[in-house]
DNA sequence: ATACATACC
DNA sequence: TACTGGTATGTAT
């Protein structure tokens, strides 16, 4: 302890000759030597391509300068002008100075020379030699022998060596330093447990609390406690030394941690006039936020000491865009934050690495492949997934350029990383050799947060209200209300951001822009390769080519049918009275034979139905809340309900369900902006009660009076055999009526004798939303054992099963026909064990991302284990076929150019349209009537065709 | 939204 | 042999 307290005071007797020289990186080369070492790095460097870029810089610093300079003269012209500036800044400058705060009292400590000293720990024999971490590229931190030689952090290792020949380079070992950052830290959190840090060596605490709990009024006590702080980081790293600074706010309390380095420490009272004293003659690159370019060209106006921006306040507003002066002015008078700001989620992950320069596409592409490995390791270790994807390059002239792209999915596999990137490259070719390749993951979730964006899409009126009560954990996390980040010197870790939100932080740089990578033909640089590869990647791809969504066969069927158009219009209404007929046919039957209305609601529909975490489904919800339900229904009856059920009960429900797809997803759902706030209302608190429900499993509902019950469902997931990626070809499977049997008997609560027909389930296909909820497609189908295999299927449903309660079940209720919700035929089933639960999810946990069947064109997308990457197809689908449908009805209502002046525009006319000539029509034939079952089992899209024809 | 630049450790 | 790597964010288009 002795030693201790001896080896702080000896250097702290140091820091007046200390104090400005060795201050770190933004101090420069304050040493007697400074001609010799800036003698001695020229001549190293000069030749270097760096070197020339730095030039080249420079010229540009210069330019911008010149002209801004010649703005100030200009504008000091103007008279007029003049005068509004000045009363804009006098606006200002009370504005600022009324956030000026006095009654807080940070700290910032600071580990001196951090890498080196855990270097010099383990190794006492060189502390008296001038020591670098680092290597012969880059140089960490050196100690303060090393320093005297001009030898700096951020230095390349060969200048320090030629600086300093005896230089000792260590190797980085950032598990030493990570330890004893860990111990440094450890000290303070007992001063404020919201320390804020921003690297291993750093942390700012807030101790007015503290001192307030402990009685500690005075300055001087403040000094000594922190005098005592840095003897506890001394003793507990085992001999470390810090520095400290004490000021009202974090930029204050940093600025002054750098003045009395190393082992020193440096107190601003709380007081306007000490502050401004301080400010007076303080070199503006020492202000947080302002770094070498901004430097350099306030000095290029002759702006060097705080000082300076307050007696030419007039130049800077000239000079700077608001925020910009805001941020300069209220650091000139010492003004900063003075609050922790809430700790943000990390942003991006980014792996990059500079290598000898390489030339060669295949030689990028080795490198894209092994930097894609790193980051999806990285992006795998904290659990993120990412949704724009960036790749930057620097070539041997020190250019960096980049390319980046937002995705229609979240990933986080080096595979797709990898993809990706190489096709960003594709459109990045240098001119130039490269030394740097680097790969940034961003738009970052955390992989378990995010539910649903996948078919939310598609079956949400308002896409993200839908995501509102899952997502709000997370959005609070990464919201946009924390700018402040800890880990990062960025201006709002010291200023406030309350008024600095589209802060112009630095309005110095735009410029130059043109001059950077915009010689050397660069306009060739751009390769535009087709891809060959037909799987629609990129929303950018599917909007080029639309028609890649729709599975060729489709897009012949529709051509089929327009040329036959035009060969016989009369015929045209055949196939769509069939299948109407036999859709009849079957509804009535099994109204009759089953007693039931309404048991099958449509020859498809999309069932949602979830399952979270806790075994809680949608049934729940209804049960318990059936005010709310009742609200959301009343909605979709008003939507639906003329059109779809009082009108037309015996529509075909083909055109029901079509009709509904592309209302709610393409028309309506772009103008739901304004029931958005209720919705959230509603769903908040919907899902607040499931939440506080008792899980339980149900019979799913709709669709058909034979439903498997959920936990045979469950069961029959957890045999579906996991996809494999290489096995491209689609894969179902189906449970047979024997199996169905068997398990109904063993669970089900419907009789067995009641049964007039079997439903059959086959797999459609998995996928993965973006937040890694798995959705389980799948059709279920009555089987009629008695009919002919044609005609078998009477009926089907496509459901879509998701793990997720909160956001499913309002899926679940707002897309689900009113009949079904009115009928209200879940039956509750046995409620699983908690076991039973833990079991099926973790079962359900082993699925992967697979292919997905498109439920409009069937065209079978590999999903990537992503729902985003299907709905996109989807919506295109859609789209595609509405415009199609349009054309058709164009080229319809003109031939038939009758009494209708108004065109369709929307699906929903089309659909009306259609029904009306079909109901006149209704004595047509059966001719192709067995085509038509064919196409019709598979969902019909080409009787849906048909009828747009007529 | 994308590309480039600046800042920080 | 010859000037880092990770993260955030500002700025312009």
């Amino acid at each position: 302890m002795s030693q201790t307290h001896h080896n702080l005071e000896e250097n702290e007797q140091n820091k007046g000759e200390v104090q400005y020289l060795f201050v770190g990186n933004k101090a420069g080369l304050d040493n007697v030597d400074k001609d010799k070492i800036n003698k001695i790095i020229n001549e190293t460097t000069q030749s270097s391509e760096f070197y020339k870029r730095q030039q080249m810089k420079r010229e540009q610093y210069d330019e911008r300068i010149k002209e801004m300079k010649q703005i100030i003269e200009q504008t000091k012209q103007d008279h007029i002008k003049l005068l509004k500036i000045k009363k804009e800044c006098e606006e200002k400058l009370d504005q600022i100075k009324q956030l000026t705060q006095f009654d807080r009292v940070w700290v910032h400590f600071d580990m001196d020379m951090f890498y080196v000293a855990c270097e010099l720990k383990d190794r006492p024999q060189l502390k008296d030699l001038p020591v670098a971490v680092g290597g012969m590229s880059m140089i960490s931190t050196a100690n303060y022998i090393a320093r005297k030689f001009g030898v700096r952090s951020a230095m390349p290792g060969f200048i320090a060596k030629k600086l300093c020949p005896q230089l000792i380079l260590i190797p980085c070992n950032f598990e030493k330093y990570r330890k004893a950052s860990d111990l440094f830290k450890k000290v303070l959190y007992q001063y404020d447990p919201n320390m804020e840090s921003m690297g291993l060596d750093e942390a700012n605490l807030d101790i007015t609390d503290y001192l307030q709990q402990n009685n500690i009024n005075s300055d001087a006590q403040i000094y000594d406690l922190c005098h005592s702080i840095r003897n506890q980081v001394f003793e507990s790293t085992g001999g470390l030394t810090c520095s400290c600074g004490i000021g009202p706010n974090k930029m204050l309390a940093k600025i002054c941690s750098d003045m009395n380095k190393p082992n020193g420490q440096f107190q601003l009272i709380n007081d306007d006039e000490k502050v401004k004293d301080f400010m007076k003659d303080l070199p503006i690159r020492k202000i947080p936020g302002i770094g070498n370019v901004t430097e350099q060209i306030l000095k290029g106006i002759r702006i060097d000491k705080c000082s300076q921006i307050l007696e030419r306040i007039i130049d800077i507003k000239i000079c700077f865009k608001d925020l910009s002066f805001e941020h300069l002015v209220s650091s000139a008078l010492g003004i900063g934050r003075s609050w922790h700001e809430e700790e943000a989620e990390k942003k991006s992950l980014s792996v990059s690495r500079t290598f000898q320069a390489i030339s060669t596409i295949e030689e990028i592409h080795q490198k894209i492949h092994q930097i894609s490995e790193l980051l999806a390791e990285d992006a795998k270790e904290e659990q993120k997934v990412g949704k724009h994807l960036a790749v930057s390059f620097k070539n041997v002239k020190f250019q960096m350029r980049s390319k980046s792209r937002m995705l229609d999915k979240y990933i986080q596999d080096s595979e797709q990383i990898e993809k990706i990137a190489k096709e960003l490259v594709k459109e990045l070719l240098p001119t130039e050799p490269l030394r740097l390749i680097g790969i940034r993951l961003s738009q970052l979730i955390d992989q378990n947060e995010i539910k649903n964006q996948g078919l939310s899409k598609y079956f949400a009126k308002s896409d993200k209200s839908l995501n509102n009560s899952r997502m709000q954990s997370s959005s609070k996390s990464s919201s946009k209300r924390s700018i402040g980040n800890k880990n990062q010197n960025s201006l709002t870790t010291y200023f406030s951001n309350q008024e600095n939100n589209n802060s112009n932080l630095n309005p110095l740089q735009t410029q130059n822009k043109k001059l950077i990578f915009n010689d050397q033909n660069l306009g060739n640089v751009f390769n535009h390769q087709e891809t060959s590869n037909i799987s629609l990647k990129t929303s950018e791809e599917s909007k080029l080519h639309p028609n890649n969504l729709i599975q060729p066969s489709f897009l012949s069927l529709i051509d089929k049918y327009e040329s036959e158009d035009q060969e016989d219009e009369n015929e045209d209404s055949f196939h769509e009275n069939d299948s109407y007929n036999n859709i009849q046919k079957q509804t009535k039957f099994q109204e009759i034979q089953l007693n039931e209305k309404n048991q099958i609601n449509g020859l498809q529909q999309f069932q949602l139905r979830k399952f979270d975490k806790q075994g809680i489904n949608e049934s729940d919800c209804e049960s318990n809340n059936e005010s709310e339900i009742n609200d959301i229904q009343n909605e979709e009856e008003e939507e639906y309900g003329d059109d779809d059920e009082e009108d037309n009960e015996d529509d075909d429900d083909d055109l029901i369900y079509l009709k509904k797809i592309l209302n709610k997803n393409v028309s309506e759902r772009l103008s739901q902006i304004s029931e958005k706030k209720s919705q959230e209302e509603k769903r908040q608190s919907l899902s607040d009660k499931v939440n506080s429900m008792t899980p339980q499993f149900i019979l799913q509902s709709g669709g058909s009076q034979n439903q498997i019950p959920s936990s045979v469902q469950q069961r029959e997931t957890q045999m579906i055999p996991e996809p494999t990626l290489q096995n491209q070809q689609f894969q179902s499977q189906q449970i047979n009526q024997t199996q169905y049997f068997q398990r109904k008997s063993e669970k089900s609560e419907v009789s067995f004798q009641q049964q007039q027909s079997v439903q059959s389930q086959e797999y459609i296909g998995m996928m993965m939303s973006e937040d890694s909820s798995k959705l389980d497609v799948r059709i279920n189908r009555n089987v009629f054992p008695n009919k002919m295999q044609n005609e078998k299927e009477n009926s089907s449903s496509m459901y879509v099963y998701d793990e997720n309660a909160e956001f499913m079940s309002q899926q679940y209720i707002e897309h689900n026909s009113g009949s079904q919700i009115n009928n209200k035929k879940r039956i509750p089933a046995d409620a699983l064990t908690p076991q039973q639960m833990e079991e099926q999810l973790k079962l359900k946990k082993k699925f992967i991302p697979r292919l997905f069947e498109c439920p409009i064109c069937f065209l079978q997308l590999d999903s990537y284990g992503n729902a985003t990457f299907v709905n996109s197809h989807i919506t295109n689908c859609m789209k595609v076929q509405e415009e199609k449908f349009n054309k058709l009805e164009q080229n319809n209502s003109q031939q038939n150019s009758q009494n209708e002046e108004k065109k369709p525009v929307s699906i929903l006319n089309n659909f009306n349209t259609k029904q009306d000539t079909k109901t006149k029509q209704s004595d047509k034939k059966n001719r192709k009537s067995d085509q038509k079952k064919q196409q019709k089992s598979n969902f019909t899209l080409d009787s849906f065709v048909r009828k747009q024809k007529n």
